[in-house]
DNA sequence: CTTATAATTAACCGGTGTTCAATTAAATTC
DNA sequence: GAATTTAATTGAACACCGGTTAATTATAAG
């Protein structure tokens, strides 16, 4: 093969950055390798790190971008037409949806304690917690406490985080989900 | 060094298991090797080969040890004479207990991915809730369907394992943890 | 035609689980 | 007590895989 590619072919760092996202999805930080990727890009592993310093620099790069998604995802719902009890259900839904549909990036922001991926990435992980609760806080009208909005995330956490470790996907387990948060809006 | 050792250096199955299950603890199973418990053993890494099949047999071998102490104290408060609702009450608080006074084996439990030991392991993390689940049941006089169960054991778990990734103590959590038994014990 | 760019490839270095012939201590037999 | 057998341990070797680097080469741009 040529030792540089055509115009047309050339590797993008969106490009890397799609195939790096769904494989870190797909296996998580440590179990993709940048010959993986290069693999799946039908391009050589020396390539990548002409686009990013390494493999760390390369998750960040990805994660940070999807790193929003799930208050787009909030906000979207907010600005629906639908009641406010169905909008809680379909936040508390889209939460668990976002959890296992983003497992290696759910993982980083609530499980992961890799020292080699924690130096690249100062984030927050409530961050996405406070979007969470002031969503629910607005939608029930501040009659539910802080501890039991708190317990009620802690509960979402659960069903995301058990299932993060199994090799089911959302749509496994959509309908145990369902059952799920309508188990919790039964309490609330 | 002589190639064999004598008799009371000998290696003992249970030393390298105590090893190993302290290892696997610290550094989880995949970031554990066979040469970094043969190292920390004092003996070389072909040894351990003599005493288990492999690494995902040693590990097994950890673990399925370490799976009995939680029913037993499901057991333990089954035969107190309290009111079943106070059962209850003391089984969900005892699980959350048992999860953060053994954060990491309580990782190791229900929370490893990796596929190779998956198989191996599946059966206790499962066998475990169903020695929970039948307590519940039992104390609610099946008043509860199976899959409400399953909700309550996984919003329990999300606080295990939320807690699990801070370096709180159950100590610390503890009346956080009642509150959440108790926000749990009302949508029942 | 020259230069900057982008890709390839081999190589380095350290790590992994696992196997196995060789070795030695202990146990058993004579 | 000596000879033999058995059991336990060693350490080298095998066959991988990992991230990363650097020299090299081919293309595109100026």
């Amino acid at each position: 093969m040529s030792a540089r590619r055509t115009a047309k072919e050339e590797l993008s760092r969106e490009a890397i950055l799609d195939t790096a996202r769904q494989l870190f999805i797909e296996n998580g930080y440590e179990k993709t390798s940048m010959r993986q990727v290069a693999t799946a890009l039908q391009c050589s592993h020396g390539a990548i790190y002409y686009h990013f310093k390494n493999k760390a620099d390369l998750f960040q790069a990805v994660v940070s971008h999807d790193f929003s998604k799930l208050d787009l995802l909030i906000d979207e719902i907010m600005d629906t037409d639908l009641h406010s009890t169905e909008k809680r259900r379909a936040i508390f839904l889209k939460y668990i949806e976002f959890g296992l549909q983003n497992k290696s990036h759910y993982e980083l922001m609530f499980m992961l304690k890799d020292q080699e991926v924690q130096g690249y990435l100062q984030m927050h992980p409530n961050q996405s917690y406070e979007k969470f609760a002031d969503a629910i806080y607005t939608l029930t009208g501040g009659a539910m406490t802080i501890k039991d909005m708190w317990c009620l995330f802690l509960s979402l956490h659960g069903f995301v985080s058990y299932y993060c470790y199994t090799s089911q996907t959302y749509e496994d387990v959509q309908v145990l989900a369902e059952g799920h948060v309508d188990f919790l809006m039964k309490g609330m």
